[in-house]
DNA sequence: CTGAAAGCGCTAACAC
DNA sequence: GTGTTAGCGCTTTCAG
């Protein structure tokens, strides 16, 4: 009976037990030449190969994980969601990632760290290598502190994957995130389209704290670019910080750059700076500024519907938490090659398409 | 030894054996009070499903397709992707959906029908219908012929899943899609934000066949109703109807629309349509008109690199219908519980944001 | 270095 | 009605 036959015959998915047969071995070598396992005559090891081959064998991955009966632990370290709305979304997706892969025997451990400490951070991530879980997904907000981590996941010979930011030379299994620069230069699209007249736009990074400058310096990037290569002296970009958390100042602050008469627009950068932006436009009765901000924050969606942010950009941390683990848990549990980093498209959200994104979250 | 003694012990996953165990029974009657196949006696049945609630008892999907060890076959109704650009993003879902579930023993069988042809429809909707799939997807375009087809469907009970647009009393299993009332909407804000010129917006159904009338006018009212909340006299609405596909009168007709000099912004509605209207509007170097289109089109795609198409909003045919038939196979394979709609987002697409969009769509 | 065999959790045919 | 049992395809011990 010639292969050909057989491949006629059968069109059926090829087995194991099919190729032990046609190489004239049993599953259990079949099994070491396909996984590496145990030592094969070469003899025997080249003739598997061969069938392996000819014949195409896709193994089968639902058969291969009930037999393998292994069990998973994946770590996720993340900022504690309680200080931060942005962060619960996180938190949300990997709630949602924990439902999703139970059934394939993951697990997903919660380890959540201060969002402003540093030390907080290399606190957990020790405890979270102490534990020796199979994979760990983490935002690595501190530079120097998730460095660190990292060479320590890489000597433990832990995978790990990395979202909402990178940091240089972190090699992940994989990156998921978005592109930065593009965020700002989508934003500063949104603030300058059909706008003809002369005026000054603004890009605010409200509440900023040192371990996001990079994150936050590359949209700034984005802005000033778009509007440098419009080439047209009558727009004017400048850049604030307002890296204080308390209120009245940051109001004070806010109070004289809106009251400027030629400002046009106004991006905050950080998501959860945008409420108190928003607040201050409204009480000012500025209406004829546009405002661009970041994410689906409740605040955020609110003042969308009122018309006083004109568009969000949507960075998805739901998602993006939800689909790192995804792609942790198909990397261990079915070898799956993972790219090197998965960019998440630039949602922009406005009034009219907000309830579409709303529903779409929900499934 | 009690339940909660148990469930203390071995947190491992419950399994039917252990049902069993507790219920005294075997795992086939377990079985068959979990899949209400064959009899049971009243008693046994009531144990066991108390048991069930009890444990919260979670089948291993895994297992059960391994175990079933079923081959399921679904349908794929779709118009000739060689004709139409936007259907051929469509046929690529059903690729893609065709390489994800190979693994799980669904077979996709693709069937195409004449975009323009009715008769084409009903002939392969027949085709489709002897064969006897396990399941059907298809995009319903044309009215009668559907509701035909669906009938049949129901009455060989085969389920089916709607992509694309939908039609009253299609009562599919879950129909996929947009709403595209607020699709209009979207585009309508898109042309006028910060426009405050008076001016004329039009909407325009170009290569319109009467099939879609029902489609298109929903984004027609949609688009209508945002300046008309508006209440703004200085801006004009009106909507055209330019369904040729006679190139040279397109051409006349459209040059003399786009030779009004009060025009601000244009929809055109059908994906295919933006190229001819984009290429007017560069020969005739008509830089200041706002143009709104549909889709991921190659030519859609260049004519927003360069500037003519001021936005896009993406139908994402090729995820509807990926999604579609994952929902399919969801409910052939694990009896998953299948929402009745799944409305996609209504994603704009700028030039700046454009490359986010087409690196994601690669994963 | 290799083969046999016992699982993984569930399904479904079969016997009683 | 119900229990038993042989698979599904792959993994992983355990002899030899």
């Amino acid at each position: 009976m010639s292969l050909n036959r057989i491949a006629v015959v059968m069109s059926k998915n090829i087995r194991i037990k099919d190729i032990a047969k046609l190489a004239g071995v049993s599953v259990g070598t079949v099994d070491r030449v396909i996984h590496k396992r145990g030592q094969v005559a070469p003899e025997a090891y080249n003739k598997v190969r061969e069938i392996l081959e000819k014949t195409g064998y896709k193994p089968n991955l639902i058969a291969s994980t009930l037999g393998s009966n292994k069990k998973y632990r994946i770590a996720a370290l993340i900022p504690n969601p309680e200080q931060d709305e942005y962060w619960q979304l996180s938190n949300e997706g990997v709630e949602q990632a924990i439902t999703e892969w139970d059934q394939y025997g993951v697990k997903v451990e919660m380890q959540y760290f201060d969002l402003y400490s540093p030390d907080s951070f290399s606190t957990v991530s020790q405890q979270v290598l102490q534990s020796t879980p199979d994979g760990i997904i983490t935002a690595p907000l501190f530079y120097d502190e998730a460095k660190q981590f990292f060479n320590s996941c890489q000597r433990a010979n832990i995978p790990y994957v990395v979202f909402n930011n990178n940091v240089p030379d972190a090699n992940p299994i994989t990156f998921i995130g978005q592109d930065l620069y593009d965020s700002g230069r989508v934003a500063a699209e949104l603030l300058q389209i059909n706008r003809n007249e002369s005026g000054t736009y603004v890009i605010l990074h409200v509440y900023d704290d040192i371990h996001s400058s990079i994150h936050l310096s590359q949209k700034e990037k984005g802005f000033r670019d778009y509007f440098e290569e419009l080439n047209d002296k009558k727009y004017n970009v400048i850049s604030l910080d307002l890296n204080t958390s308390h209120e009245p100042t940051l109001e004070k602050d806010l109070r004289e750059i809106l009251a400027k008469n030629e400002l046009k627009g106004i991006l905050v950068t950080t998501s959860r700076g945008a409420s108190i932006v928003s607040s201050m436009l409204m009480k000012l009765g500025k209406n004829d500024i546009r405002l661009v901000a970041y994410d689906l924050l409740k605040e955020n969606k609110n003042y969308l519907k009122k018309g006083i942010i004109d568009f969000l950009i949507n960075q998805n941390s739901k998602r993006q938490a939800f689909l790192g683990i995804g792609q942790l848990a198909n990397h261990l549990l079915f070898h799956k090659k993972i790219p090197a980093s998965y960019l998440f498209p630039l949602e922009i959200i406005s009034r009219q398409n907000l309830a579409s994104y709303l529903q779409a979250a929900s499934h």
